[in-house]
DNA sequence: ATTATAGGCTAATCATGATTAGCTGTCAAT
DNA sequence: ATTGACAGCTAATCATGATTAGCCTATAAT
């Protein structure tokens, strides 16, 4: 066994490659050469083309449970449990949001993934269901129940949002991370 | 000759196709049948394919020239005409900041069209620069410039930019627009 | 009336792409 | 030393998809 297996290589590369075409446009072929193989031999880690998307939805499931398991912010809606939401500081939603923002750019693997996500957004119910509840509605609609406004949240993620976008094409990175921080610090106080 | 031309419906209906699969995913067949005829007939309108994704992007560059034409605001950048920025009250950036965002989601063929620049984004950089002339960077560099700070521009456009992707979802799009409206009236002032 | 053109159709063609079959070498455990 | 699973490879297979050839009909211009 190396660093990394090939079951793994083949899951980073498949997430690269379908960030940049989409699913249908990457052929099996492509993800081979990525890795190194011949496209049969894939085949001996996973069972079609389709078991390579879904195992990077069910790591990046999984991935998204660590995450949100290290953080202090509580999990869940502001209906089921209003008294945790209430004691959170905005504080704590600036620190939260820097984090997850370092997390779907800086992150190769999170950064890929969040781009075939975008890509793949309008295919279907439930790819259109996990943009939004990583990118999307989720985010937004955490935010407004921190904040208890859904303006403010749009005031507070909007930015943030349009940043990932601002991001993945700069040419100076440090840039736009002084942006997100200047964005942020309006909400210090 | 109808109302509308078979050539016409063929980009009509293929922008939608598009938007929603990606230019990869989407078959020429596919097309075809959503216009209501057999493949091979789709080559007496295009010369193939590729063709009718270029008649796409012709048509918008077209009507964006005409849209731009219609409205008040200045073209160009700041650099190159300051004293016609100088005049430019944010009232109008509002107003056609409203008019923007109604066209992008209201006007199917502007709503499709901005969907699929949204999916063929990482494809090239071609694709990639027209994302980003039509909804990315541009507009925020814009608004930079009327505002005259960019930070100020992110919390301008940034929700918008997010508002987007929220309608696109909304059950009620009304309660998009009213958000919209809401956002901005705190640059009325 | 004749004819040319536009636009549709069916039946190839030809390439690409996913997947399977079956062979082979390596290596750890017997 | 032997063996079995693992992971690679080459050579099919089989379906799909883009595109072309060639035919047919309506209709607009002669």
């Amino acid at each position: 066994m190396k660093n990394e297996t090939t079951k793994e290589r083949i899951l980073a590369e498949a997430v690269k490659l379908f960030a940049k075409e989409g699913y249908e446009a990457v052929s099996v072929d492509e993800i081979a050469k990525a890795v190194g193989i011949k496209a049969p031999s894939l085949y001996k880690h996973y069972k079609n083309k389709r078991a390579i998307f879904d195992s990077i939805l069910r790591f990046m499931e999984q991935r998204d449970g660590e995450q949100a398991a290290a953080c202090s912010l509580p999990e869940g809606t502001a209906e089921v449990m209003p008294e945790v939401y209430a004691n959170a500081s905005t504080e704590a939603l600036v620190a939260f949001s820097k984090q997850q923002f370092r997390y779907w750019t800086e992150d190769a693997f999170a950064a890929s993934f969040r781009k075939m996500l975008t890509v793949e957004q309008y295919r279907s119910e439930e790819m259109n269901g996990l943009y939004h509840q990583y990118l999307g509605a989720g985010p937004l609609k955490y935010t407004a129940d921190l904040l208890g406004s859904e303006e403010e949240a749009l005031l507070f993620y909007g930015p943030m949002y349009l940043l990932y976008s601002v991001y993945d094409n700069a040419e100076d990175k440090a840039s736009v991370y002084a942006l997100l921080d200047a964005h942020l610090e309006r909400w210090h106080r």
